[in-house]
DNA sequence: TTACTAAATAATAAATATTACTATTTAGCT
DNA sequence: AGCTAAATAGTAATATTTATTATTTAGTAA
């Protein structure tokens, strides 16, 4: 699986996490130890809002702002990535390894995938002339199995 | 290219277009035609907002509200098709062939480009069995060649 | 052509998500 | 232990999108 579950692993990204804050002159800070932390064992790439709730439990009196505000600067320094469902809010993970996005256009539920083949095959030259790439990945919408049940 | 510019072509599009609302039971109006004409001339992705202010050249008294509702009835339908960028307005484009996307996190330009190898690798067996597929696109996130000079 | 009806629209208000502001706190350094 | 710039909490403001309602219009059938 791209995300492994067992508390030492987890606690190896975090380490990992704050030496790399500390390369980029981030100060690690309570609140943003507990937004990594819990984006790290989040399992269904949350929204700041599903994340300020979680840490909430630990932290009772962190602000929204500071989870959307650190989960922007985590972002621009490819400590985390967004994912860009069609839902009204941004949605978040922790990439440990390549993998892809099945998004159901409903009920906005991400799956992670991987695509060896994919990943394998030659970039045409456009994509090498264009810029800086931080993220390659296939993207799938539709509607997911459970979502066509209901309907 | 994907997107043919000549008059005659386009308006071949919005023949079809049409076909397409009459079959789906929408009704052909004023506004839907010019929005899916500004759309289908459109070359840079646009947002809600920025196919409202070229149809207003045109339809003066058309609302943005009109613009968003028929924008999402129009990708209910499969007729459009959205891009979610990590900029707060949504984009929007009409898919004539298979294309895939390079987007600047910075200006959130979105570029195509083709990808013949990609198209024809086979499928892993999950998304074959997650539900009903309506896009299938490579997404590539990154700083532009121009934003990388500005900086 | 004219009239009918349900769908679509314009104008506006409301809801939602995200970002900005400011006083206070804190991490990292001396 | 104290200093300083960065980060945070609490709140306000902004921006984007969606909902409400009265009016208009496309499609249909007389």
């Amino acid at each position: 699986m791209y995300q492994n579950t067992s508390i030492k692993n987890n606690e190896d990204f975090v380490f990992k996490f704050t030496e790399s804050c500390k390369e980029a002159g981030l100060k690690v800070t309570h609140q943003r130890i507990e937004i990594y932390r819990a984006l790290l064992s989040s399992k269904d790439h949350p929204s700041a809002e599903m994340l300020h709730k979680i840490i909430a439990e630990k932290l009772p009196s962190i602000s929204l702002d500071t989870v959307y505000r650190t989960l922007a600067t985590f972002e621009q320094h490819d400590l985390i990535s967004r994912i860009n469902t069609s839902g009204s809010q941004a949605r978040f993970e922790v990439v440990t390894t390549q993998h892809h996005h099945l998004i159901c256009s409903r009920c906005n539920t991400v799956i992670d995938f991987h695509w060896p083949a994919f990943d394998e095959i030659d970039q045409p030259e456009t994509i090498r002339n264009w810029g800086n790439i931080s993220s390659k990945s296939v993207v799938i919408y539709g509607m997911c199995n459970i979502c066509l049940g209901k309907s």
